[in-house]
Formats: C-alpha cells, sequence, structure tokens
DNA sequence: AAATACTTTCAATAATATTTGAAAGTTTAG
DNA sequence: CTAAACTTTCAAATATTATTGAAAGTATTT
C-alpha cells in the first residue's frame, strides 16, 4: 500500500469513528487529516484533500480549534491562515475526555442532582428503584471522574510508562 | 419534584446523552425506563410509556438485548414477553464500554495494522508523519484496551472499594 | 386446525444533521 | 482610501438516520 492510499484510508475510518461516536465526520476527517500532515495547512488545502465546501471546512475548524485540539498557525510572510494538530496522542486522547465530559456528562450528572430530590411515599417500589438507580449512576460518575482527572494528571506517565502495573 | 416528572425528566436527559455517544435516542429512553422500573415491562407497556410505535420498541429492545443491557423475562401463566434491565451500573458501564470496543474501536485497530504496512521513500517526511501517527493511536490503543480488560475484570471492587487510591 | 394473541419485518415517511455556496465581513497591501 | 485576499456566516439544499404502521410471521389456546 503506498501512501495516497493509506492516507485516504487513514482518514476515512477515522471518520467513520468518529460518527459512531457522535463526532461530526468531516470534523473527524479533518482531525485525520491535520494529524498526519507534518506541515500546517491552510483552509484551501483541506477543501482540496477531503473534497469539502469552504464553509464546512471552516466550521470544523473553528469547532476543533474550541476543543483545542487544532490550533491557528501564523506563518510570516504568508497571508492566509494555517492549521495544525496537537500530534501527541496522549493529549489527544485527554483533550477529548475531558471535553465530552465537560460538554455531556456534566449535564447530565446536573439533572441527577436535581432529580435525587423527588420526594414522595417511601416505600413505593417505583421510588425505590427510581432513588437507586439515579444515587448508583451518581456514585458511578464520581468514580469515574475521580479516575479521569488521575488519568489527566498521570500526564504521558501511563501511556509510555508503567503506569499500567499499578493495576495488577 | 414528584415522581413521574422525574422519571421523565431522566429518560429524557439519558435519550440526550445517548444520542450524543451515537446511540439511538429511543434505545437509550427504553433503556431508562427499564433501568428504573421495578418490574419487568412488556412492548405495550413501553410504547405507552414512551409513545413509541410498537415496530420500534421491538427493534430497540432487541438492540439492548444484542448488548446485553436488557433481558427477556418470562412471567409463568403470562403470555406476553416481558423485559428487565441490568440494574448493576457498574456492570451496565463495563457492558457497554467492551461492546462498544468491540464493534467500533477494533475495526479502527485493524484497519491500523494494515496501514502500518506502507511502503515507500524512507526520508519523505509525509510519511515518516503518517507512520508515526498510525503507531503512536496503534500504541495508545494497546494500552488503552490492556486498562479496560483490567478494569472489567477488577469487577466491582472500582465502583464499591478502594480500587481508586491505587492511583494516588 | 383455526382463531387468537402476540412479535417481527421493512418499505414508506418523517425527523435530524450535515453540507453547500453565495453574500457579508474582515484584514492587509498598495 | 479602496481593491484584493482571505475568512465567516447562514439559509437553503442534501444526505443521513430514525420511526411508523400495516402486513407477514410465530406461537399458543381451544
Amino acid at each position: 500500500m503506498n501512501l495516497p492510499e493509506a492516507k485516504a484510508q487513514f482518514i476515512q475510518s477515522w471518520g467513520v469513528l468518529g460518527s459512531q461516536w457522535g463526532i461530526n465526520r468531516t470534523m473527524a476527517q479533518v482531525h485525520a487529516l491535520l494529524l498526519v500532515s507534518p506541515e500546517p495547512l491552510s483552509a484551501e488545502d483541506i477543501m482540496e484533500q477531503l473534497s469539502v465546501s469552504r464553509g464546512n471546512t471552516n466550521m470544523n475548524v473553528r469547532e476543533l480549534m474550541d476543543w483545542d485540539l487544532v490550533n491557528k498557525v501564523i506563518i510570516p510572510g504568508e497571508r492566509r491562515e494555517y492549521f495544525t494538530a496537537e500530534k501527541d496522542i496522549w493529549k489527544v486522547a485527554t483533550l477529548i475526555m475531558y471535553q465530552r465530559k465537560k460538554r455531556e456528562l456534566d449535564p447530565m450528572v446536573k439533572v441527577l442532582n436535581q432529580l435525587s430530590e423527588v420526594k414522595g411515599d417511601a416505600d413505593n417500589a417505583e421510588l425505590k428503584a427510581f432513588t437507586d438507580t439515579v444515587s448508583n449512576i451518581k456514585k458511578f460518575a464520581g468514580q469515574a471522574e475521580k479516575t479521569l482527572d488521575t488519568i489527566i494528571k498521570a500526564e504521558e506517565n501511563w501511556f509510555w510508562g508503567s503506569f499500567i502495573k499499578l493495576f495488577k
């Protein structure tokens, strides 16, 4: 397999994976393209390489910058803007986890907290099942959050090093 | 807040969360409904409580059974089928992680393995960036997989116990 | 074995999400 | 200042995904 084929395959598969996880396919593809590009690319480059419109490119690049996965690069003497992706996969993964937690999980936890205040007849089985489920999910979310913080703070040790041995 | 309101809110929010993570909203809602129902429910019950068609209910219940999140329950003397959800949140979480890994991450890893075999001029910067990214993602995926296995094998200790202290 | 009670399928339809592209906006250069 | 080069916006068009409901299928009862 040669490079252009491999690149196309990577971009396409990353796009599929993204869409299965609720991430816009084009956003995932732009990300994939920038991940494998040694030099920063312009909007023009992205449009061309992915056959995507200017507007679409702009929106998705902006979204990727909101996630801190992509940065604007200014090349001295050049007028147009260039973009580059964070290449460190560890950082990419923690950024994604952190952002998704913040955007999607936190609002759910907020709702769960409100739902804990439901009042009613104490020996109603319906009520008991409800409060049990809600409190268990909250407990779970709390633990998951702590673990995520720890993972994020662990920096690259987990990825590169011996972190895993702690589990044994 | 009273129980019916709280239940509706929970089902609705769980549905939103699901759809943000690439899970059909109705599937997530059926799951939520069963999670807070002390007794098994029939297709009829689900249709009614979620205002959803028979076909839709059937498809999503079946999908939830494929994920092992929901089971069919046979009530002696009753003709119709009933459904119940796994209530242990720890098990629910590990089942979801396991299934998504198997269905979505594993295929990506398979592609990455093929892409590792890309051949070309050794001092091409494009090629180097590509192989570096691919090999780092593979490395990351390998570690993540080990961690997931460990978490799954840890059973409920992580959730209920002191697992977290190991990180410190 | 035929009626009944229930479940499953799937083509048509509806709802949702993404993409386009042209117009408006902004910045830089001369 | 104003033209040129580039970026951003957003309503309309397109594409994707989910839902319905009626028909077909299956199992149970009498």
